[in-house]
DNA sequence: TGCCGGAGTTGACGGTGTCAACCTATCTTC
DNA sequence: GAAGATAGGTTGACACCGTCAACTCCGGCA
């Protein structure tokens, strides 16, 4: 099935409309994108994203098993859409530390922009995803895409040289937890400037990782 | 039904019983953590708790406005007890950094063993939390631990002289993302022992923060 | 004694995820 | 080109949920 790709329809006439709907799947899957922006979590329903497209509340499961798997798959192309936006940052400008700093602020500002995106990528919906083998793979090519850039910036000898992965997992638990308090509201961490305390976290940790 | 209880009732004999149950409110936060306990959040609904304790299904609406309402009692009730499990281990040992070291993985122990009751503290049904604001508090008052801790180290010197408050807040999102990833089954961070984790985190933290 | 109001109940409404049974349009095969 | 086969979609139902309105009950107060 080539689906994927939204707007994707009308290719060559041939079959416009084909089957019944023509890509069903995605459909639904922007209009689950849609109403998630506009009521969050809680009005990503699944007879309502069946409302939207206009098909029967049950013609979603000969596309997904479940409302989860609804959700894991809004979820997956999430990742896949950060993991654009922050490659983009990376490769736009100095490379080297900046590189990396820009990376980190690419994440948060994803998340900042993304709020309700974000919180269906790492929400207790999709927790303990082992059935969930697709979802798990995007997030791990997000996060590789940080343990390899520490990599690189060690052998260049501009990080120390620790265990990169235990580097790159204090810097995305870092991040992820600012994201998340914010985002929940946190009184003590809402009140500041996101990009402020981005600053002075990443200033930490790359400082404790020996980047001198 | 005497019910559970965690041993709250029998005041005295004069009003046993009181009213028509003694004291429903408490009795529905036990039976709620219970039920938590035993299938996650989504088994945390206002009538299975009802039906734990043997009421219909809209008594709970005599002690808690709604749901939301009682499950932020169960997450502020948690809230208390993590506060105090973190300053028992603060004060038991030496003081100092040490003293910070425990406290910090007392936070994620206790996380790492009630993991459905910090997904409630920190979950999204209670996120946005403005019209909770005894919830707010509780949360405050954990902050507020750290927050204190690091400026008493700041003034002994053992710790440098950076915004206390951003120092916290960094803090404190490294363990909350750490314990979050850990919990939400990201296969990188899974895979490893979470105590090495928070070792190797608090580490590069505090080696940033300038504790030499 | 009587009544008042807080505590709890009954019954209902609209909403949800999901299942079983059914229909139908398209693809495949002779 | 006719005949199945089958992926894609529909109908109707079930059990569950949060919440509301209207009620009943019972303890404390005048």
């Amino acid at each position: 099935m080539p689906s994927k790709s939204r707007s994707s329809g009308r290719r060559g006439g041939t079959r416009r409309r084909a089957y019944h709907h023509g890509d069903l799947r995605q459909a639904l899957l922007d209009a689950a994108l849609d109403l998630l922006h506009a009521g969050g979590t809680e009005a990503l329903t699944l007879r309502a994203v069946a409302r939207a497209v206009g098909v029967s509340q049950t013609a979603p499961y000969r596309h997904f098993a479940d409302r989860r798997a609804l959700v894991a798959g809004v979820a997956e192309q999430a990742f896949a859409r950060m993991g654009d936006v922050i490659t983009s940052a990376v490769r736009t400008g100095d490379p080297g530390l900046p590189a990396l700093r820009r990376g980190l602020a690419a994440y948060v500002a994803f998340a900042h922009e993304h709020p309700a995106e974000y919180r269906v990528m790492f929400g207790p919906e999709l927790a303990r995803r082992q059935d969930l083998s697709q979802l798990g793979d995007a997030a791990v090519g997000v996060f590789s895409l940080l343990h390899d850039g520490i990599e690189r910036l060690q052998h260049a000898g501009l990080l120390g040289n620790g265990d990169s992965a235990l580097m790159a997992i204090t810097a995305w638990a870092t991040l992820h937890g600012l994201v998340m308090l914010s985002l929940d509201g946190q009184t003590a961490v809402t009140g500041r400037d996101l990009t402020e305390l981005v600053d002075a976290a990443t200033g930490h940790l790359l400082k404790g990782m020996g980047a001198d």
